[in-house]
DNA sequence: CCGGATTAATCAGTGTACGGATTATTAGTA
DNA sequence: TACTAATAATCCGTACACTGATTAATCCGG
């Protein structure tokens, strides 16, 4: 009858704590690939967003990357004050900020690439080429299905 | 010969970029399904651990879940406050402070028990029962082999 | 039994990541 | 055209998550 033993709770066969490590690694990894550059995911991910959408606001900057715009904000700030993106009240709307890459943002995102895609070989590195393709089809549907359920979805209508 | 047009680059289909937006998604469903129990997955995780390994210390805490154990500190402060578990200091060595969970953490652990297992079934809800098993092998399997370059492996041995 | 290495914990600093409130500006409407 | 709603950005507060430095206690070789 054994009470309420609790015990069967085993946190790696956890979803959710699986993925949390898988996260922590890859962010691990990123950080031994572009160790000297002093770049994180998410900077890397802002900077190849504005260099792909010059021009671009905040608001869309934030969907397209799915997260929060005060995050983004955050990181933005960061970002500015290195000198590797300006931000420019826009002429038709005072409210928005449009954000543009400088020469200086070009040169640290062509320099972080290389470790970048290095990266991403080195997080499926211990699956199969087959293997590969199915957990990243297997991600990539998760993602996509499950988006409203973040709480700063991905919007790529913008 | 096209310069160096860089649009290749596909946030979407990277690992490191779904990834980061699966945890993101994950942490989302948690908070839906435990709201007003205040209660982070982490923090969830400590508490589990605490229970099954009650008189542990933080290093072996840290261990368990993959925590540095400065983050460790942190969270189990905000636990340590809202009266959930507490701090001993250890007979045999006075550096050492052992956790033990009160009541109150007994009684939140289990309450937050059910939508935490809501949390697990909706991450993996997109995917058909044969998908699931396919993704939670190749997850693990990725998280097994590549422990040691997250900034704090796992540390089952303790 | 003393001095150096080791260890557990903490602290300071940086950077995501979110919600909720606030501010400035624009747009829509009676 | 005043009044209101909506919108872009920011600010405040909380919570992970890590590095590197520091403190306190223990351990261990000579």
């Amino acid at each position: 009858m054994e009470p309420s033993q609790n015990n069967g709770v085993q946190l790696d066969a956890q979803p959710g704590h699986a993925i949390r490590r898988l996260h922590q690694i890859s962010v691990g990894i990123f950080h031994q690939e572009t160790q000297d550059l002093n770049v994180t995911p998410v900077q890397y991910a802002i900077l190849q967003t504005v260099r792909d959408l010059p021009g671009c606001d905040q608001r869309t900057l934030a969907g397209r990357i799915a997260l929060d715009t005060s995050t983004t904000a955050g990181v933005v700030d960061r970002l500015e004050a290195r000198g590797l993106l300006v931000r420019n009240v826009s002429a038709e709307d005072r409210r928005v900020r449009l954000l543009t890459l400088t020469r200086a943002g070009e040169l640290l995102l062509a320099q972080t690439l290389p470790g970048m895609e290095r990266t991403q070989e080195r997080i499926l590195e211990p699956l199969s080429p087959e293997q590969r393709r199915q957990f990243m089809d297997l991600l990539q549907l998760l993602v996509a299905e499950n988006n409203d359920l973040s709480r700063a979805p991905s919007d790529r209508s913008r």
